[in-house]
DNA sequence: ATCTACTTAATTAACGTTAATTAAAACAGG
DNA sequence: CCTGTTTTAATTAACGTTAATTAAGTAGAT
């Protein structure tokens, strides 16, 4: 039950993550599920609630895929943590690759009813992002792990480095290609932190 | 003389960038120039051909700022040079935000009748960025400079940072934060490569 | 018989585009 | 240096399409 609905929001994830939120017609939605435009009004106000609707649930899968990244890295070395995050990252971008590509969009350039819900969306990533790194290099730090050098340096460019795979990963779509990155860029990554 | 017609194109990149091709009609363009709509006509035979017409101009200065990163560079050491590069960047995401707002949301989401020449313009620029950079550490492992590390490690993740920083040049705009990132971002990143 | 999940049909608004027109500037010949 | 002609830059009005939305109706399950 509720097949229709469900059909309706994964259609739109696709759509508005490829083509945009002005580019993609209701029509074209619903042309996907097979179903005339107007049966997308028995589930949802407007556009814009469905747009909504599958931009809430998709905040709320990156949150969990966020999340679950503190617990991923427990109990190994901090070279293998930073390097799991990475693996995690990548595992999110090639299976949950429509949601991924939404998420990149609308973090980047959201349609102006979205900018502040946006913004505050995206502060509290990247906030707990930044926690999630820095109380890992906090402890590598400790467990002599890591180079002494100053906890913002390292976190600051570990988030560089995510960035910057997570641009590569949306364009260099052969997986042979993005793994050398992610193996060079991290490889390089770690000469610069391990002690 | 021509006078509309440039400020035509300035506001379209302005409001393409800002708001997409589909999400912007001709007549904010022509309203932020103080004109009617249909006076776009008389420079441009269609929405595409404007907008094509911006996109052509956007890649060519876009093409000339890579070009010039190679002179830039000159007879410095390789330190110096690779963090020329970044400033470089950093000047350009500073002083032409709206052509680098444009260019990196339509690198990023081309729309259809993009794809192609867009693919093509990537792939180009990428090259050349790649030799560019390859050249320098090219030039670094000889005067032992550099590292010895493999010297597709050292270009792709010297890439990666470039990829990094500018997603996070288009967030961040306060220049505090972005000159500190970029600041830790280098430092960690010269660690790694350094003889 | 009513509720659910739709459909068909209609409405409205916006947008890209074209046509007709005009005012002014640029130009050519006497 | 004027005068008639053409070009350029723009306007107003209107067309055709498409998109979002709403209203009214229908077929089947409960």
């Amino acid at each position: 039950m509720d097949m229709t609905r469900t059909k309706l929001k994964e259609a739109a994830l696709r759509l508005f993550g490829q083509k945009g939120y002005d580019g993609t017609a209701l029509s074209e939605i619903a042309k996907e599920v097979g179903v005339k435009t107007p049966a997308i009004y028995a589930f949802f106000e407007s556009k814009e609630d469905l747009f909504m609707s599958v931009f809430e649930e998709s905040m709320s899968v990156y949150n969990e895929y966020i999340q679950a990244m503190a617990e991923t890295s427990k109990g190994m070395s901090t070279e293998k943590k930073l390097h799991a995050l990475l693996v995690r990252q990548y595992d999110f971008h090639r299976n949950k690759r429509e949601l991924a590509v939404f998420a990149f969009r609308y973090l980047l350039f959201p349609p102006d009813f979205l900018l502040d819900r946006m913004q505050e969306a995206f502060g509290r990533f990247d906030t707990m992002l930044s926690d999630i790194i820095r109380e890992i290099m906090q402890e590598g730090l400790e467990r002599g792990e890591l180079a002494v050098v100053p906890i913002e340096n390292l976190v600051d460019s570990y988030l560089t480095l995510m960035d910057g795979l997570s641009i590569q990963y949306y364009y260099y779509q052969s997986p042979e290609l993005f793994e050398r990155k992610l193996k060079h860029a991290f490889e390089m990554f770690w000469r610069s932190v391990s002690a």
